[in-house]
DNA sequence: GCCTGTGAAGCTATTCACAGCT
DNA sequence: AGCTGTGAATAGCTTCACAGGC
């Protein structure tokens, strides 16, 4: 539905009593978020909008529209108390707390995966994979504990797990979305290389590293310009 | 600079021999490839759009709109030619040959990134991987042969590479990436969870599993809605 | 003077809708 | 009848530019 008034503006109707945003929005403020915990932990109380900006190599106006959307209010002179907006991200992006996120399939990109989150503490922790190989099933990886793919209904559910990981091989992707999705999850990131249909009313987010690879080839190959890379 | 003419409108003015579109349009076509090539080998001559549409997840209109891009005309009648397409998009994203890339950093992601490129085909290929490691140098790790960091700007040079892959810890990745530009790559995936700023000349693009993470985490938590996921 | 917050303008991307072909 | 190719319309995103505050 269209939006009428100027002050209406805000969201569209259906009256959430918790945000949304453009995609791209939410994805500039998790990495603000992350840039604003090492400035925090460099001792600096406050920032500017072109800090963020150079920083995150975006435009000084973009940053300060996309702090409008968390509501956040900073201050003419000062700027933005770093520690703030770190938490106003924080409770916009994750709500009361993190998300319980579960991985399915412990090969060798799944294991990288729980590597490179091990030790960080994103808007989810990892607190489950699944995999078919008895030989994992009870064993700890990277700190996440591995359990067999027959009990991802029930942990699902017990551990109120509403984000998946896929991370098996192609031809059984579509069969760990949809039993995925069955069990409850909201929202899937997907590492296999193949396109996934998206279950009803789940979020669906392709990892597609053919295409990114592909991509970047092409542009290496034409006098390279755009994102970042000036001229 | 602006287009005038409505007829001029195919490129922007500097007369490149070659192509170049919107970034969006090449990851679209990307994906178009590869469903392709499977529908190829399922011995299907022709396709329809609202075949890719369907089986992409994407619009009729949006592939037609792609697909005009690379200048490869359909039959009314019979849809394109499944092979002639496939060529077609092929030589516009690679050019008359794929390009070289190289990997640096193996260790689990980087394992997990030749095993996933490992046996595909797409538009570059992984030619070789540099490590500090001394353990590492000189094996061949899933197929590809593994050099000492310090040989990095000669093989960039011998091989012709000009897309490279950044595995490496957070702190070395930046070093790297200036390392890997100034040996003459044009183009770069970085997978280092730390935003690069991209060295002159050089497109960047980053693989930021954290942001990718938060934002699926945020839209499972608002009653998800959104790219393909319908309501 | 330099910063934030934000309407308004400018771009880019997607969708519509239809002429032309078979 | 159903498809492609494509101008025109729409929607979405980013940048500009400036009012208001310190």
């Amino acid at each position: 539905m269209k939006v009428i008034t100027v002050d209406a503006l805000e969201w569209p109707d259906d009256a959430e009593p918790m945000p949304s945003a453009p995609e791209k929005t939410l994805e500039r403020l998790s990495l603000y978020r992350r840039l604003l915990v090492t400035i925090v932990s460099d001792g600096r109380r406050h920032v500017h909008s072109h800090d963020l900006a150079s920083l995150s190599g975006f435009t000084a106006a973009q940053v300060r529209r996309d702090l409008m959307v968390v509501g956040y209010t900073g201050n003419p002179a000062r700027g933005y108390s770093a520690e703030g907006l770190v938490e106003a991200i924080g409770t916009f992006l994750d709500g009361p707390e993190p998300e319980a996120a579960a991985l399915v399939g412990v090969g060798n990109l799944g294991r990288a995966i729980l590597a490179y989150f091990l030790g960080r503490r994103p808007g989810a922790r990892l607190v489950a994979a699944f995999d078919i190989d008895p030989a994992k099933v009870g064993r700890v990886i990277q700190g996440c504990r591995c359990y067999s793919i027959e009990e991802v209904e029930r942990r699902v559910h017990d551990h109120g797990i509403r984000v998946g990981l896929i991370a098996v091989p192609a031809n059984a992707a579509a069969g760990v979305a949809d039993r995925l999705a069955r069990a409850g999850v909201r929202g899937l990131l997907n590492f296999a290389p193949v396109p996934l249909r998206a279950p009803a009313g789940v979020y669906l987010e392709q990892m597609d590293m053919t295409t990114w690879l592909e991509k970047v080839a092409c542009f290496a190959r034409n006098e390279a310009i755009g994102k970042d890379g000036n001229q």
